[in-house]
DNA sequence: GCCTGCAACAAACGATTGTTTGACGGCCGA
DNA sequence: TCGGCCGTCAAACAATCGTTTGTTGCAGGC
């Protein structure tokens, strides 16, 4: 029997009051949204627990957002953006040579990725993320179809390339494997966690290198 | 721009009034329940679209569990009570034998899985496990751990036996990103569709064809 | 100096939330 | 036949939700 139950899913919670305060009204309130709807949710992160959280007035998010809907449109856009800048960034500076390998893609692809879900409030965007993928929503499919489609055509490009023995329907799977096991990873709710006497640098590193040659030997298997 | 934003996650949605006509008013909260959790979530289902989709009274869901927490309690355990009696039981038909290999304890383990997402409302309930894992909760994670750890242990042992090469970190690690794909493969969300000409008996048996040979690949590399 | 536009604020809006209440009726054992 | 439990029901509860309102202070342009 649970001695608690998952009532404080939906519970109120203390958070300092002003976690955020610099930066503009828009910045605080996002920065202060990505931090809620990671523990709470979309539906679970009431627009005052987030307002008292950011420390601006209630009415604040509707005046410069339009409404609660469009600040989660803005929490995803603001990291997404930057996400697959580096992505690109980090393929086309790999792709176009000859001696290019399978190594060099999945880098450019797990570690900008690893490197925003380590940096700052980037972790939670993560679990923000993955709950979002949970949610199966079909407009959040397409928002992300629309969005950054076309990165994840350029990667999966780039394996079909490198993996030209593999039909076009089992390279599909092998890739949403690995997308699997990479949010798996980044939302860090698996067993694996970092120890104390490690750096966050480090720990990137290593969680780097085992998504690596797991994604390697998942995509290139016989 | 989106055209409509994610606000429908949190809209009302209509439904047939009473897809359970039978069973008994538990049984039909139950499954109400298990559908209305896994499209909007646990905050998004209200206890008035569920039990009007039940076809019962609103008092009846805290007459017969408790609360709305209980009752998602209820609903976890339900299914997680069969998965995992089946997965012991494949497993404990697989090992003991000298000849035991990876491929028939990755079976055991993700067979049952995916048979339950593939019968009756068993997907809708994974997509309710899944964004149960984004939820990233402590509650559920001791909730899992202290029901439902044992069964995770004796398959990790397993694994271990037929490993031996690779030390516990590492092991940990790939079964977390084995756990993961799968994860991810069974909330449906990926590239992977049911093509419309194939039968949903081969569809599961192709997803832990890949699956396994996937897990395969990425456990035990060098 | 006056006016305009922006940003922030307290206060209130109607709607919806989970939960509780008390009454009603049918069933079963005594 | 009576009495008591059990499941169901409409109705109401206080609380909280997202959003809107009207007002205030403070800039910079004319």
């Amino acid at each position: 029997m649970l001695k608690r139950s998952f009532e404080h899913v939906r519970q109120p919670i203390k958070m300092t009051p002003h976690p955020n305060n610099v930066g503009t009204t828009k910045e605080r309130i996002l920065s202060a949204a990505e931090v809620l709807f990671a523990r709470r949710g979309f539906d679970g992160a009431s627009l005052r627990q987030l307002t008292a959280a950011a420390g601006v007035n209630l009415a604040a998010v509707n005046y410069h957002f339009g409404s609660k809907d469009k600040l989660i449109e803005q929490v995803f856009r603001r990291r997404l953006d930057a996400l697959n800048a580096r992505r690109l960034d980090a393929l086309s500076r790999v792709i176009g040579t000859d001696n290019t390998t399978l190594e060099d893609v999945l880098d450019a692809y797990i570690r900008p990725a690893l490197e925003l879900s380590h940096d700052d409030n980037g972790a939670l965007f993560m679990r923000v993320l993955a709950r979002a993928f949970a949610e199966h929503d079909d407009t959040l499919r397409h928002f992300l179809s629309e969005n950054y489609g076309h990165v994840m055509r350029q990667f999966t490009a780039e394996f079909a390339r490198l993996l030209p023995q593999l039909s076009k329907p089992e390279l599909y799977w092998r890739i949403d494997l690995v997308t699997g096991a990479l949010t798996h990873a980044m939302s860090g709710f698996g067993m694996i966690q970092r120890k104390s006497g490690v750096s966050e640098s480090v720990h990137l590193e290593q969680t780097a290198q085992h998504l690596i040659r797991f994604a390697v030997a998942g995509l290139s298997h016989p």
